[in-house]
DNA sequence: AAACACTATATTGTCGACAACATTGTTAAC
DNA sequence: GTTAACAATGTTGTCGACAATATAGTGTTT
């Protein structure tokens, strides 16, 4: 799913990418302790490796390190979900404007396509698809901004933070029967290049899955 | 100026500083390739040191690093300069929505007074400090926001590369004059609790911002 | 003269060992 | 019994050396 990034060529790209998933995917629990050569018997790779690995999860603000003490993976809790939310609400808003400023009509249109095509396996009861197609969309909206920092901020650091919190607090994935108007809608919005309205239209549908989500785990 | 900061006990944590600032002051150029080994005996320390430095950097997007070929500094271009203050207006917009949401009467009435103290120092003609004062301004809002990520993303990140650009175009410093009645409206719009509005005179306070350093580089 | 292959060099990536620090448990003093 | 100092242990931080990769230069071939 993250088609964007480079393949990862050291090992230390590896040994980051395993770590990430398996916290990510809650292999690794929210909250747990990072020992350096524990992880480094576990991975096969020198503490270096580690090192640098657990690094770069804390840019991601995946896990929290204390000098001379060590790493610990975040604790997930509601305030630190309802931050997260405010930040992609401000940082996807963004993305929406610039999309429909700066998205090519090819890009437009292959926009459109995917949510019909999403839209009919929904209709066909493939629910399995529903969140793969989701994140699709937001990623082709993010990528459309053309914005470097912002593609950045939300592919490298915010959808994995909230992955994570949808794969810990066992959301089933984004909603399935409204969130389709809403992008139906975001999307007109860019295909009007209308961007003072995409971005109101796509702050409002990340606002409604932030409640939706805050109201699962009350 | 960066406060905030936790003091830097371990090696890596100064020469991190260190290095950071020897590139945002100009000392090393935009572009410039960044040699381990030389930086190892310019700072005083081993590799190790050097690269946990520049992984941190590459983190801020103050560097770009290449596999098996290095780290650079990142080229300072119009685009990219564009590129940061929408996503800096995005971030600071969503502080001050939030700011009037979540500060303490103290904390407004701090920020108030804080104001006040600039434009006595302005009027007696002390323009040494305007940096520094408009600078302390956006700091306690988005202090104020009392979201983790925002600040984190703000701090770490996006004010170190406006300051880079700052420096390195050789502009002195923000708008005078017309800045402090932005800033006057933003108070008193976090003062109302007007979220709404707080977040729309932030985002023209940032605009223009933009726009008068985009004239001073064309 | 241009293009390709290969070698030499320099840089980055990785490793294991040592040093510095924090934490825990023990002992002694009050 | 409580507190404070201290020792023991385990963890992280730092270092120098080696391995792997990219780049530049040289020579060869067409």
């Amino acid at each position: 799913m993250t088609l964007h990034s480079q393949a990862p060529v050291t090992a230390a790209d590896k040994t980051f990418i395993l770590l990430r998933d398996d916290i990510v995917e809650g292999r690794i629990l929210a909250g747990a302790k990072l020992s350096e050569t524990e992880l480094s018997t576990k991975y096969g790779v020198s503490r270096a490796v580690i090192r640098e690995a657990i690094n770069r999860l804390e840019s991601c603000h995946i896990v929290e390190r204390k000098a001379n003490v060590g790493a610990r993976v975040v604790a997930l809790t509601p305030e630190g979900l309802a931050q997260l939310y405010e930040v992609r609400e401000s940082l996807e808003g963004m993305a929406a404007r610039l999309a429909a400023k700066n998205m090519t009509p090819d890009e437009i249109s292959e926009l459109s396509a995917l949510l019909t095509r999403h839209f009919d396996e929904v209709k066909g009861g493939e629910s399995y698809y529903q969140e793969a197609g989701d994140v699709d969309f937001h990623y082709r909206i993010i990528l459309g901004s053309k914005n470097k920092h912002l593609i950045a901020l939300l592919f490298d650091g915010i959808y994995h933070l909230v992955r994570m919190y949808r794969v810990q607090l066992g959301m089933a994935g984004p909603r399935v029967t409204t969130a389709f108007d809403e992008h139906k809608h975001i999307v007109q919005a860019i295909s009007n290049r209308d961007e003072e309205l995409a971005e109101i239209l796509m702050r409002r549908h990340i606002m409604y899955s932030k409640h939706n989500i805050e109201t699962k785990l009350a």
